[in-house]
RNA sequence: GGUCCCAUCGUCUAGCCAGGUCUAGGACAUCGGGUUUUCAACCCGGUAACAGGGGUUCGAAUCCCCUUGGGACUACCA
């Protein structure tokens, strides 16, 4: 049986990069009957916060997975998270150590930095030396009491070139001098990754390691110690590395990278509002905007919206924010380094199981392509069943703190119906947001208001549709559109010179969904107040 | 710098492994036109690629080599 896993490491939410590695680790392990596990790699302690690793599974679970074991549910394996496992790599460290395959050192942080400079200025690669006698129990209770940090490396067999069968890739021979005794154990305690991967993938009894290029040098290292350990080789497939769209790598930097962009860009900010907005000091701001430091995410996050700048969404959830279907995401995801061969792109969630095969994985990179994603989102909206569609809405609204959260799903289903076409959810709101908001919250965009309404006979005409409006006995979509049509014919001018001031008066841009089922969600009262108020409003300033 | 990986339209890619049917196919973007009450959506059409150079072969996008370009790694991070 095909066993995969994802193995993230809690450092925050998790990003597009690693979704796309968990999906194609869980689709070989659905497509095959086999099992998918999910196991937490938080060695590093510094760099964990609690929350963390439940965000990571929360996002796991937006984007449509599920996992056989895993920290949450548990599992045959159990525990799923490497900092509750120490006992476990201990063991297998002592095995190493007591059959010579591994040896203790002492340097500090400072030594190894000197090495590692002196071999960079001689340009020749920078590889530990290996004592000639490996330092004994008695050693290192001296360093314990000298205080120096006690670390473990593995030493590295130089007997035999080591070859990759790898899935995507094919054979990859890497030279076994080219790799140091590298350390298995911290001055901590914890094992570092390669060591704990090693054993959790054996224990665990994972058969298929899929994982982003960047693992490919550090699968020799991983081999080496499967083999001195004595333990199963699994199957790899190291899969092309996603770059941006906006240039380089797509990583979580990018978002503070253009929130300081787009502030050095603005003619003047209030240095002040802006930090308080942020929750942060002012000398956190200015060391942010010298390029120093980076503030969390939410900080980011809040200074952004303040100044109403869009960043460029990297993590999962800035996806679910700006109004992305998981199940767009995952069919675009699929087809980043995948496709089924047959030309199909558009696909449902089964049969994207169906149809994946590791064989067809692309060996290039590739690069995000946010207009892409936007179309099969379009397609994604368009095709899914309106229950499921009210379902992802609801919870999108609820996570803006939308005011058309409140709605009921009748009116959910409703604005979807009367949104047909759209890209985003996002779009879906800020289109229909006019009529949830009170008549004097409703602001109006200028350029619109210049255009139809000061411009030619757009405030006249509007008032001519006011009164008819308050005239008509019966408000429906289909009784709003006869008279609409009424007036256009009789006035000899296109429906667009009759709609279009309309449209502005209670919505306030040009944009909004069908102007006569807009009138109609607004209701005539308020319809008729916004006409007023419009009318008063501009009356002056086209005098003017 | 060293090691390793990669290379088809602007982008994702099909074709490559088993060379001819490839005047290189699709999708997104873009451009032009149509539809239209706005924005979208929708319909029709167009522009657009085998990185370069050597081989092998009757024949190369496909196989080999070199060059160039891009990427990853080079931590007591994963």
């Amino acid at each position: 049986m095909i066993v995969t896993r994802f193995a993230p490491s809690p450092t925050g939410y998790l990003h597009v990069g690693g979704a796309r590695t968990a999906l194609f680790n869980w689709l070989l392990a659905r497509k095959t009957g086999g099992k998918f596990l999910v196991r937490i790699e938080d060695t590093d302690l510094k760099r964990n916060t609690p929350t963390a690793a439940a965000q990571v599974l929360k996002d796991l679970k937006w984007l449509g997975f599920d996992w056989d074991e895993g920290p949450d549910i548990g599992g045959p394996n159990a525990p799923y998270n490497q900092s509750e496992r120490k006992d476990i790599y201990d063991k297998y460290l002592q095995q190493l150590l007591d059959e010579k395959k591994a040896y203790y050192c002492f340097d500090t942080t400072e030594e190894l930095g000197v090495l590692r400079d002196e071999a960079e200025t001689e340009k020749r690669h920078n590889q530990y030396r290996r004592p000639e006698k490996f330092p004994t129990e008695a050693d290192v209770e001296k360093a314990h009491a000298e205080g120096r940090p006690v670390t473990v490396r593995f030493a590295v067999p130089r007997d035999e070139t080591i070859v990759i069968e790898d899935e995507v890739r094919g054979q990859v021979r890497i030279e076994p001098s080219e790799i140091g005794d590298f350390i298995i154990q911290k001055s901590d305690g914890f094992p570092t990754y390669h060591f704990a991967v090693v054993v959790d993938d054996e224990l665990m009894g994972v058969t298929h390691v899929i994982r982003g290029q960047e693992h490919l040098m550090n699968t020799p290292n991983h081999q080496l110690l499967q083999k001195a350990l004595g333990f199963r080789i699994p199957k790899y497939a190291h899969m092309s590395v996603t770059v941006s769209d906006s240039g380089g790598k797509l990583s979580k930097r990018e978002r503070p990278k253009a929130l300081r962009a787009a502030i050095k860009a603005m003619e003047e900010i209030d240095r002040t509002a802006l930090a308080k907005a942020g929750n942060i000091s002012d000398d956190e701001l200015d060391s942010f905007l010298k390029g120093d430091s980076m503030p969390d995410m939410p900080a980011i996050d809040a200074m952004a919206q303040s100044l109403g700048i869009r960043l460029p969404e990297i993590n999962l959830v800035d996806f679910f924010r700006s109004g992305y279907l998981p199940e767009a995401m995952m069919n675009f995801l699929a087809l980043l380094g995948w496709n089924p061969g047959d030309g199909r792109e558009i696909m449902t969630q089964q049969e994207l199981i169906q149809a994946f095969d590791l064989s067809r994985i692309s060996k290039s990179n590739s690069l995000f392509d946010r207009n892409k994603l936007s179309a099969f989102n379009t397609e994604h909206i368009r095709m899914m069943a309106p229950a499921t569609l009210v379902r992802h809405l609801r919870s999108f609204l609820e996570e803006i703190e939308s005011p058309i959260a409140k709605a009921d799903d009748t009116m959910l289903m409703r604005i979807i119906k009367m949104n047909e076409g759209a890209r985003t959810l996002e779009q879906i709101e800020q289109k229909t947001r006019f009529a949830f908001i009170a008549n004097d919250e409703m602001t109006y965009d200028d350029k619109a208001v210049k255009k139809v309404l000061l411009k030619g006979n757009g405030l006249e005409m509007l008032k001519i549709v006011g009164e008819a409006l308050a005239a008509l006995p019966e408000l429906t979509p289909e009784s709003i559109e006869v008279l609409l049509r009424g007036l256009a014919e009789e006035k000899q001018v296109g429906l667009g010179k009759v709609a279009q001031p309309l449209r502005v008066a209670i919505c306030g841009n040009t944009i909004s969904p069908p102007i006569f089922d807009a009138v109609d969600m607004l209701g005539l009262d308020n319809t008729l107040k916004r006409i007023e108020r419009t009318l008063s409003q501009f009356q002056q300033a086209k005098e003017a």
